[in-house]
DNA sequence: GAGTGGTCTAGACCACCCA
DNA sequence: GGGTGGTCTAGACCACTCA
């Protein structure tokens, strides 16, 4: 019979039934399916790059219609997580996807043309959380944070520097390695290494001053105005997981309101 | 029968069809009523914050189905052009409503709180529009714009300094009317007075330093450092209707990237 | 209680991808 | 040619709003 929790029936209950679906407590069944399906992103049952399975096929494990399945996943290929292909399939979006990373990826140059940037880590460790890491992450006193320190060049032009705190239990498989190269696109290997994925982001921009260090790294005057911005970068389960605090001189921040 | 262009046919044309559409040459019918939609919101035959007829009778106007014409509506909501409200109806959203308000306002206090600001015009002139201007709204040399310089400011204090271009002919109806007070969400005088309704806006911040006029506006040395806010707002032609440069000092940017 | 949008189903045909 | 998603229809019942 109908369930209070999120489960589906299996298959049809009422098969002589021809009109709405069993009235199933409260919650809508296409919220219910997307949430299932969310669920399985996020535990890993389809990974970033691979298929779900086709339309009918989950329709008949949920049982339910077609009509539904597509509702629950036009939510998620809205935001972003799910991409259709038609005539191929349905695929869980890796953040190294053209579109994922231009997503969160807001700089450009001065005349709108875009930045393409190569990253280089100058530092990566274990510190305890200062308290803007701790009101970031929703961390307490003593909490611990991966803090990677890097610039994003451009044709070897330090263009950016940056402080990106990780809390640090769930991250430790970024840890250091010292001295290794580190892509660009870290999203990737948050996503890839910790099996974290990055659904959405809040930037804070905000003028600044180099301090000694950002001053060294971009190679300008200490007191130079800057722009500063700061994110914090939220998983799919609503956690927040990334702090990031970035500093250009020449770069500008670029916003789409739609 | 079938019609190249984007007419709809009249009243089913085949009544005895229980299978699909009409093949209707190329564009899917949702995306042509859509565009319907919008030609007659743009065109005001239904008026920012009028009601659109049901979709039953939409559907029968159109000749379609009611599965298709709530396809048309919902990339409509998706644009935050139109809102459903179960029971009552579907509305144009006025950009008076506080959804749409919130949309455009990305400025927020150093804490995050809110920015909650009042306008004030300093100037509103018709001049001739220089070379950002025309880049910014395509404009060709000799162009004419109508220049607004006002502030924005809370409890009396001025936090952000505004030139607002806007092409001088479609936006005649702004005119000055010198010293007249204005109101803080012009947008929505756009909208009113002009018929002009801002679909989606792209702002490229940058770093910037007060210049004597916004030194004075904002009652800060010249040279301080400020955030520069740069916004090209687009019609829903397409076309660019706003040219605004945002400066501020103490105030910061918002974005959300979902 | 009449009318509106919200959910759900079932089934048809089309367009695309790939073996 | 078989499978996948894309479009479209028709019709049922539910839930909300307002007179």
């Amino acid at each position: 019979m109908a369930n209070r929790t999120s489960t589906f029936r299996g298959p049809p209950a009422h098969p002589e039934r021809t009109g709405p679906a069993e009235p199933l407590a409260s919650r809508p069944l296409y919220l219910q399916a997307r949430d299932l399906l969310l669920r399985r992103i996020v535990d890993g049952t389809w990974k970033p790059g691979g298929y779900l399975p086709s339309e009918p096929q989950l329709a008949l494990d949920l049982g339910v219609s077609i009509g539904t399945i597509r509702k629950a996943m036009e939510d998620l290929v809205g935001q972003g997580l799910l991409e259709r292909q038609h005539g191929r399939g349905t695929q869980v979006v890796p953040h190294s996807s053209d579109r994922s990373r231009f997503r969160f990826l807001r700089f450009v140059h001065g005349d709108g043309r875009p930045f393409r940037p190569v990253a280089h880590v100058l530092s990566a460790g274990t510190v305890r959380a200062d308290a803007q890491d701790r009101a970031a992450l929703g961390q307490g006193v003593g909490a611990k944070v991966l803090v990677l320190l890097r610039t994003r060049s451009e044709d070897g032009v330090p263009l950016i520097y940056e402080r990106i705190a990780l809390p640090a239990d769930s991250f430790a498989a970024l840890k250091p390695e010292p001295g290794a190269e580190m892509l660009e696109e870290i999203y990737v290997l948050y996503q890839a290494r910790c099996g974290q994925t990055v659904a959405r982001a809040r930037d804070t921009i905000a003028t600044d001053r180099a301090g000694p260090p950002v001053a060294d790294a971009l190679g300008c005057p200490p007191g130079t105005p800057l722009l500063l911005v700061r994110r914090v970068a939220v998983a799919l389960t609503g956690d927040p997981i990334e702090y990031r605090q970035s500093w250009t001189a020449a770069l500008h921040y670029r916003s789409d309101l739609d």
